[in-house]
DNA sequence: TACGAACGGAACCGATCAGTACCATTTGGA
DNA sequence: TCCAAATGGTACTGATCGGTTCCGTTCGTA
């Protein structure tokens, strides 16, 4: 067959959860979209928890490449991460990001979506506080941490208000944390 | 009847949404749980749309008057915001903020559940912009902006870690704000 | 005591949910 | 050219979804 069948599930369920949300996505209109069938689905996947779990993994894998660019673009400093995610904010696609989403969604804090939104939470700290070592600061761990309080303060303000204006704002505190 | 139906709707519907989120709570579940008939639910609301947007309505009145009364009693100063926070972000049944977790789950910018949101944060916003003015900061507008992106922030970190150490944090940060 | 409003229970509606089973078709590699 | 693997389509399951309707009961109040 010409495409694989799984990775035509995995981009249109990407797509369709971080849009509607993922509860709000039934396996029909995943299979009507994609294109699968529906017997195929369920051989690559044991439910569709597991299709959730590999979005999520897969928007995770992404994002943080995404980001990683957007910083070297513009340099390299830790504050870029701020105007990175500014641009991101302006897209009219834009709905959050897509493990916080999933997390709130899921509710159930031993499930599959939580542990996931914290792996991917962990790795985006890691990386910051990567960038901010190798930018000089000495406290670069709990500046990291304070990093992604902002960061994820100015998502899910971003969400409800549209635009780049919380990045821009978030930045403007993390510029007064680095002195 | 001794008690009302109608409240006893918002006070179950307020509970099983907040843990469980809105979407996996159905109409029946409701019912049982609140001993309310199913006739009773659509004399009082059109829908379970209606509903939600009572209970938030309802969450949000009573998340500001809590905020306002615990901030008092600890002398009124707009640090005591991240004190209050931590201290809700202790609590076993803390799972983040019932605003953000409606809005995400709808999705649909044009929702209830979005305005309902917006409104709460305005309401808090107001608050803390009023402590900040009080407390003498001139610039008490972009200030209460930037502490709402850290309450923001802290309160999802506080549902992917539990507990209020990310309160802490969002409070080093505040601090450093007010110089 | 009598009345009307509010109520709880149950039967029912069409739609959709996640998931299973079976079948004919299409594919790339041998 | 041939075959095994992968695929798309359809029919089906039992459960649940939000919502409507009808009925007998219980309440506060006049």
């Amino acid at each position: 067959m010409p495409t694989r069948a799984r990775d035509r599930l995995v981009e249109t369920a990407g797509e369709l959860f971080y849009s509607e949300g993922v509860r709000a996505v039934g396996i029909e209109r995943l299979l009507a979209v994609s294109g699968v069938g529906r017997a195929s689905f369920y051989r690559h996947f044991a439910s569709k928890d597991d299709l959730v779990v590999a979005t999520l993994r897969d928007y995770g894998e992404r994002w943080c490449r995404r980001l990683e660019q957007q910083v070297a673009v513009r340099g390299g400093g830790p504050l870029a991460v701020f105007d990175a995610l500014a641009d991101s904010f302006e897209q009219p696609a834009f709905r959050g990001c897509a493990s916080i989403n999933a997390m709130v969604e899921a509710a159930d804090r031993d499930s599959a979506a939580h542990r996931v939104a914290a792996e991917h939470k962990r790795a985006v700290t890691d990386y910051i506080d990567g960038l901010l070592e190798r930018a000089g600061y000495e406290q670069h761990g709990e500046l990291a941490e304070q990093f992604m309080i902002l960061v994820d303060g100015a998502i899910i303000t971003a969400v409800r208000e549209r635009g780049g204006e919380s990045a821009r704002r978030a930045k403007a505190v993390a510029s007064v944390l680095l002195g």
